[in-house]
DNA sequence: GATGAATGAGGATTCATTCAT
DNA sequence: TATGAATGAATCCTCATTCAT
């Protein structure tokens, strides 16, 4: 279901919706699907300590109490928003048989990282807001931090460096060490995404040559032929 | 002065005090440099908003009152500890002869970027929570954001689009678009960055290695021979 | 419902209670009516800057915060309390049909003096907080001010010197100039008030002898035979 | 030295010095001088309460701390400036030889209303901010309220009483009862007053004739010839 | 005398959370 | 289940007053 790059509004709420739903086997009624998507609105416009539980009934069409029946606290409110987010997220990378990222053996390091980039790019445009909501609020929630410690570096790690040294055995890669190859492709990989979505945002993007063009760099670099 | 790199807790003080003694002309009292301190303890520990001026006062030593004897209001103080670093941030390039980093003719866009690197790492470094704070607030802040869009894309860009046409003219870099090298050698460069000094500060680093790995990896990528 | 005299805490209460309930049609909850009773006492003991909302809240036996959901602001709370008072003073003049004030074909220009006297005399008495209350802070609320001006200087003057005016032509009333008539007559009538209710209120006061006493004054002066 | 009309900032201001310097037998320090000024004008413009001592420092010109040298606290400030205008306000009834007043036999009730009214009026305009603090301060300053009483019901009134009842018998007042005379009277005077510098301050006034007017509605009425 | 930095109690207002309905 | 009135602790900020210089 992410194949499809046409993302908008109504794609995105549509993804909030399966967020839940989906990936929680929980059920979520419509009241608490409306108030996940105003506190979504309005955590990232304000930023979750800024942010009132008030503003966010109001905007949900919920009474303030309303929250707090689905919700403990305003902070259970935010991590029901942003835990399952940074699974999904990394959910490529734990999956076994994710459609068509990992497993499945690509021709190439080149292929992966295309796959990898397109995929990525695609999540983040769908989940924008989540994802900026979960990169402001990861220093000040210990739980979040952990989670992240736990997931990114004891799973993702493990097997982005299991998948960087098939390929650096099969001399795609040059022999440098597989932290810093990670490092400098995941910087190269977001240092896009970063540009591309939250700071130009409208700028006249043509992703498909910009991905090309980022993956001819982390593969050849920038040196002239000097 | 810059040059020393030892950085410790001592130093980021007296950093804190050079931000405003030297770079504003402004006489800076001890009680004002006291609460100055602990604002960027508290704000870099709970966030802005989360921040309460109460704690601040306390960690600061003085009565709540007087925080607001300097600083008229919790975001005057906060743009008091900001701005000035921002320019800082930005200064080698906006300053024409700033020691050693961009006016002076490198031998090679490498030299450049190697003196770069070391320049801001070590900036960086010394004025981590502050940079930590900036990067949090820029989003809430307008005041912020204005100041980033007219510096950075206004001057910096323009800086750092001539100097990387000057090497690519004399074929040190690929004839690629200018604004996709920059942005990539950027990315490569603040992932670094990140990777050394939040997520993993306390992993024993040898900066002098990783930054010519770095540099390698932007000029000449990770493919392998094939 | 004016007619009967006998003015007391409880019927200033109950009149307060009306002053919401009737004129404005709004719904007055039992905790707002205590917020405004409360409110109505401090702000005539204290002033409405000497005022503490704590006081308020204590006397009213509502928590702090309770004010604020019903009145956004402290100056809201006093608009609250006041607005409708001065609409209610100038009310006489402004409905068309009030009950035998001024529409209604006076006999004499005494009898409607006399008419408007003990009617405006019962109203003050009745709402004898909230009148201090509104001459103490009309000349620091630009609200009240303009809509004192307004009302008072395009509305009753107007209808005043239409009334005046027809005395004037029928003879009862001196061929004087009429707005230096207006003043006179009412400087007569609130110094009365004044004295009675503000200056003199425990002195034991004789009201319909002394209303007659200044209606002879007003129409005939006080200078002897000669 | 009350007889010369000419009144504007700069007389106000030197009589804000005779009405220390003179009527108090005080030293008045410049600095002193211009901290009763400002205060004058912010008790005035804000009303006590409202009123921020560091305002009044900055008017003035001196330092916060200055204030508290002259004046213990800020009430002693307010009484500094409104209790000596108290006591000019009724010197004339105080005084047994005031100038022109009171005990140089009038020829008739007219001509000692008419000197009194010019009197006044003259006073008033040109102590107007100080008349508009007192008035506004007199209800919760009790200091203030028992000084007016003490004052005002038992020196003023007396001498008042003793005048009128000097001309009733004279003839020239019809045989009311006393008090009720003096009310009226003062109330037609200080309704004139009001107005005229309070209310309508910006009008063109022709004071002669007003008070001449005013005069003539005093004694004989505004009642026609019927 | 004069300053003005420093105080800290008190101000109005906000807001997450509770609970009776 | 959903409400929204009510809470009161906590927030930022003000200000009269003090006192070392």
């Amino acid at each position: 279901m992410e194949k499809d790059h046409a993302a908008g509004q109504l794609e995105e709420e549509q993804w909030v919706q399966e967020l839940l739903a989906l990936s929680e086997q929980e059920q979520v009624t419509p009241k608490q699907l409306s108030i996940l998507r105003a506190a979504i609105d309005v955590f990232a416009e304000k930023g979750f300590s800024a942010a009132a539980t008030s503003e966010i009934a109001q905007k949900a069409g919920v009474a303030e109490g309303t929250i707090f029946r689905y919700y403990k606290t305003k902070k259970d409110l935010l991590l029901a928003i942003v835990v399952p987010t940074m699974s999904r997220m990394i959910a490529p990378f734990v999956l076994r048989n994710f459609s068509g990222v990992l497993d499945v053996p690509f021709e190439s390091y080149e292929a992966f990282l295309r796959a990898f980039m397109i995929n990525r790019l695609d999540f983040v445009r769908r989940n924008l807001k989540i994802v900026k909501i979960l990169i402001q609020e990861i220093p000040f929630q210990p739980a979040l931090k952990e989670q992240l410690v736990q997931n990114i570096f004891e799973q993702v790690l493990a097997r982005v460096t299991t998948i960087t040294e098939h390929f650096k055995q099969q001399g795609e890669i040059i022999d440098a060490p597989t932290p810093a190859i990670i490092r400098f492709t995941i910087s190269a990989i977001i240092g896009y995404l970063l540009v591309r979505l939250l700071l130009m945002p409208d700028h006249h993007w043509n992703d498909e040559e910009e991905i090309e063009q980022t993956l001819r760099f982390i593969l050849h670099g920038i040196g002239g032929a000097g």
